[in-house]
DNA sequence: AACCCGGACAACCGCAATTAA
DNA sequence: TTTAATTGCGGTTGTCCGGGT
């Protein structure tokens, strides 16, 4: 990565906006955020391609994108994460996986890249310490779970063996999941930047027109519902396994209904499950 | 003081999805 | 309907910096 593209094979290799020559790669420096920033500002963001031109910078439009996306926006919180953005990081990773951008979403201020990085540097490892494996939520030992945990675990397949696959196992099911609230449609691009993490748990401010809002709205409501569960929080940790089982298998079951989930693509889904705790167990 | 190591984070890449022509 | 261009996402890596030796 970060590595100059010199050699005229890798440069055919990599998208054309990264191998310009000529265009700066690299940590920006102040006055280049400025000049994004003061463009974005009375121009607008968008058509990130042909932005770096007009804003008189010499960076690809990704590396501009990226670089307000995640550091320059307004609506960036710096510092600190929360014990409650923790917490909250904590049980949306549960449900969605690594699904940064819908996490980030619900969490106000924060972007994708800095809870990845977060969940990567901090909560990954400290879950890990604790013997439960951060891709999963379960315990790294299955022997560490009861004897009635570990039967349910397969008729409760349809929880992910990965919460990162299995929460929403089929890629129709992402599809439905990012425009839901995550990934920002055509029609509400225009008013992402200023709209969006107006709240948590609403979705990223697009007008009620714009997307398909029943799905949105039974998407956020419905995880809203799982992860402002006070209880949840207060419950011991097998409580909170048998709880997280449970609410992950409502959650497939209602999104592969309300998104549209083929039955067929279900059952794929469930047998596969199967097959992978069988190698487990 | 110099070096090494590891953690934290910014940035890049490749790919998939979406949009426009 | 097809194709090209653009955008967004997740995985990965390079760089910086602080602490330890």
């Amino acid at each position: 990565m970060r590595r100059p593209t010199a050699d005229p094979a890798e440069a055919a290799r990599t998208t054309p906006c990264c191998t310009k020559v000529g265009l700066k790669r690299g940590p920006w420096t102040p006055e280049e955020d400025e000049l994004l920033a003061n463009y974005i500002k009375k121009e607008g963001g968008g058509r990130w391609r042909t932005l770096p031109k007009r804003a008189g910078l010499l960076r690809c439009g990704k590396s501009c994108r990226l670089r307000w996306m995640n550091y320059l926006r307004p609506s960036v919180k710096r510092g600190q994460i929360a014990p409650d953005e923790e917490d909250l990081i904590l049980r949306l990773h549960r449900l969605l996986g690594n699904r940064w951008s819908l996490i980030a979403g619900r969490i106000p201020g924060r972007t994708d890249n800095e809870i990845k990085n977060y969940w990567n540097t901090h909560l990954s490892k400290r879950l890990v310490s604790q013997g439960i494996d951060p891709r999963t939520h379960r315990p790294l030992n299955p022997n560490q779970l009861p004897s009635h945990l570990k039967a349910s675990s397969s008729s409760s397949s349809k929880v992910n063996p990965g919460a990162s696959t299995a929460t929403i196992p089929n890629p129709n099911v992402k599809l439905a999941a990012s425009s839901s609230s995550g990934q920002i449609t055509a029609a509400g691009k225009e008013n992402h930047y200023q709209t969006e993490n107006q709240g948590v748990l609403r979705s990223n401010g697009e007008d009620d027109e714009d997307i398909n809002n029943c799905n949105d709205d039974v998407f956020s409501s419905f995880l809203n519902s799982l992860i402002n569960e006070d209880a949840f929080a207060s419950q011991n940790p097998l409580q909170q396994l048998t709880n997280g089982i449970a609410q992950a298998d409502a959650l497939v079951s209602i999104t592969a209904s309300t998104f549209g989930l083929a039955q067929q693509d279900w059952n794929f889904n469930q047998n596969d499950h199967e097959r992978v705790n069988g190698h487990l167990n």
